[in-house]
DNA sequence: TATAATAGTTAGATTAATCTAACAAATAAA
DNA sequence: TTTATTTGTTAGATTAATCTAACTATTATA
C-alpha cells in the first residue's frame, strides 16, 4: 500500500536540484529560464514548461517573463534530494573505494530512489555525517545545513598545519589533479613559503610530500587549522 | 564520455525480467503476451507494443501471434537485472537491517542505476554473496546461478535438524508471518512429529519454539541437513 | 528614446509508455 | 466442423519530456 502524499518525476527533482543550486549562488535568490536551461543541457522552451508544471505543485514564485524563486515546500524538496545526494557520494566514497571524481555520477542516480528506511538507515550506517567527500556540508533530516568553519588555503598564515576539509571547485579535472597531488580530504597541509609575485605557495603535505601550488588551486581548498 | 554499448531504459529491463521469470516457470522456456502484461500491470496492448521494441533490438524472439522467447543477449541481460536486484536485497538486509518483506520494493529501484564499478565494488563490499536474504541464487558476473542443493520442509525426516535456507512464497503476507514465528533465514528447524491426516508439523526452531506449521507452510521453505 | 541584444514564451512536432475500443487469430468445446 | 472462448493485435488517443522555429518582452546601449 503505496501512499502518494507527493511524488515527483526524476525530472522534477532534477529541476528543483538546479534551481536551489542557482538561487543559492546568485544571492538574491533568484534564477532565470535561459540559466536554468543552460544548466541542465535542455532548450530554454523546454524549461518554460516545466516551470508552469513547478508552479502549479507550488513548488517555485514564478511568473511569465519574472525571475524564478523556491518556495518554502519547493526549498525542502531540494534539500531533501540533496541530503540525499551527498549521503550516496559518502557511501560510495568510504565503503566502494569510489574515488573523489567518481562519486557525483552513480550519486546523480542514486539520489532518486524513493523510501523514507533507506534513507533514515543509510545515515545511520555511516555514521551520521555532517559532510561529503568534497567537503560539502549534508543537510540533516529538517534540512538544516551544518557549518564548516574553514577557510581558503590561498588566505592561510605560513607555517602553520592545516587539514584539507573540502574544494570549491567540484570538477573532475580538478579533483583528479588533486587525487594526483595526494590532496585527499583530511590530509595535512602546511604552507612553507609563499611567492609574492603570482601568490603560489610551496606546500608540505602529509608531513613528507613537497609541492608548489599555484593561486588557482589554493583558491579552491577549504582548510582547517589543526590543534 | 559516456559510451552508450547499448543502453536499456527503465521499462525494457522491467519487461526483460518479467520475461525471464515466466519462461524460467513456464518450463518450456515460452511465455504469452497477456501472461506478460498481467504480470507487470499493464494492459496486453501495451506489451504487444514493447515486444515489438524488443524484438527490434534482438532481446526476444517473437512472430506476431506467436510465443515469445529470449535470446542469448536477453537473457544476459535479465540476469544481470536480477544479479543487480539480488545484491542489492542482500546490502539491504544484511547492513542496513531491512527485514526481509521490506527489501524486495526498494530493490527493485536500486536494481536499475547503470555503473559497473558500483555492482563490482558492492559485491566486493558483501563478500561475494551467492544466495539474497530469500534463500534466492545470486548469478555471477558471467550470469551463473550457484547450485542450492536444499529440499522442502514439507519432505524432511522426522527428529533432524535443519537450516532455513530459503522460500519459494515471496509474498510479503508469507514473510511477514515467518517473521512472527522467528523463521528467519539460517535459524535451525527440527521436526518433532508430523500428522498424518493434514501433513502439518510440530517443529522446533533455534532449539527454543515449538510451533504447529501447516502443510501450506512448509511446501514454501526450503531447508538443508546441518552436520 | 529608439533600437539592438538578450531573455523568455508559444505553437507545433516527436518519442516512449501507456490507455481504450475494436478487431483478428488460435484454441477449446459442443 | 462450426461456434464460443481465449489470446493477441491494430488504430487512435493521452501524458511527460523534449525539440525547433517563430514570436514577444525586457534590458542595455548608442
Amino acid at each position: 500500500m503505496v501512499i502518494f502524499v507527493f511524488m515527483l518525476s526524476f525530472t522534477e527533482e532534477n529541476y528543483l536540484k538546479a534551481l536551489f543550486r542557482l538561487t543559492q549562488e546568485n544571492s538574491d535568490e533568484e534564477a532565470g529560464t535561459n540559466e536554468l536551461a543552460a544548466n541542465l543541457g535542455v532548450k530554454p522552451a523546454t524549461a518554460t514548461d516545466m516551470l508552469k508544471r513547478l508552479k502549479e505543485k507550488k513548488l517555485i514564485d514564478y511568473e511569465k517573463y519574472g525571475k524564478i524563486t523556491l518556495t518554502n515546500t519547493g526549498k525542502k524538496s531540494a534539500l531533501k534530494i540533496i541530503r540525499k545526494h551527498r549521503l550516496w557520494e559518502t557511501f560510495l566514497y568510504e565503503k566502494l573505494d569510489f574515488s573523489w571524481d567518481e562519486v557525483h555520477e552513480v550519486a546523480e542516480q542514486l539520489e532518486h530512489i524513493q523510501s523514507e528506511k533507506l534513507l533514515v538507515q543509510l545515515d545511520k550506517f555511516l555514521g551520521f555525517p555532517q559532510f561529503d567527500p568534497h567537503g560539502d556540508p549534508i543537510p540533516d533530516k529538517n534540512g538544516k545545513m551544518p557549518l564548516l568553519k574553514a577557510m581558503l588555503l590561498s588566505e592561510v598564515i605560513v607555517n602553520k598545519r592545516y587539514k584539507l576539509v573540502g574544494v570549491c571547485n567540484h570538477s573532475t579535472a580538478f579533483l583528479q589533479f588533486l587525487n594526483k597531488t595526494s590532496l585527499t580530504i583530511n590530509n595535512s597541509i602546511e604552507v612553507k613559503e609563499i611567492q609574492a609575485f603570482d601568490k603560489s605557495m610551496t606546500v608540505l603535505i602529509n608531513n613528507k610530500n613537497q609541492t608548489i601550488l599555484s593561486n588557482e588551486v589554493t583558491q579552491n581548498l577549504l582548510v582547517m587549522l589543526i590543534g
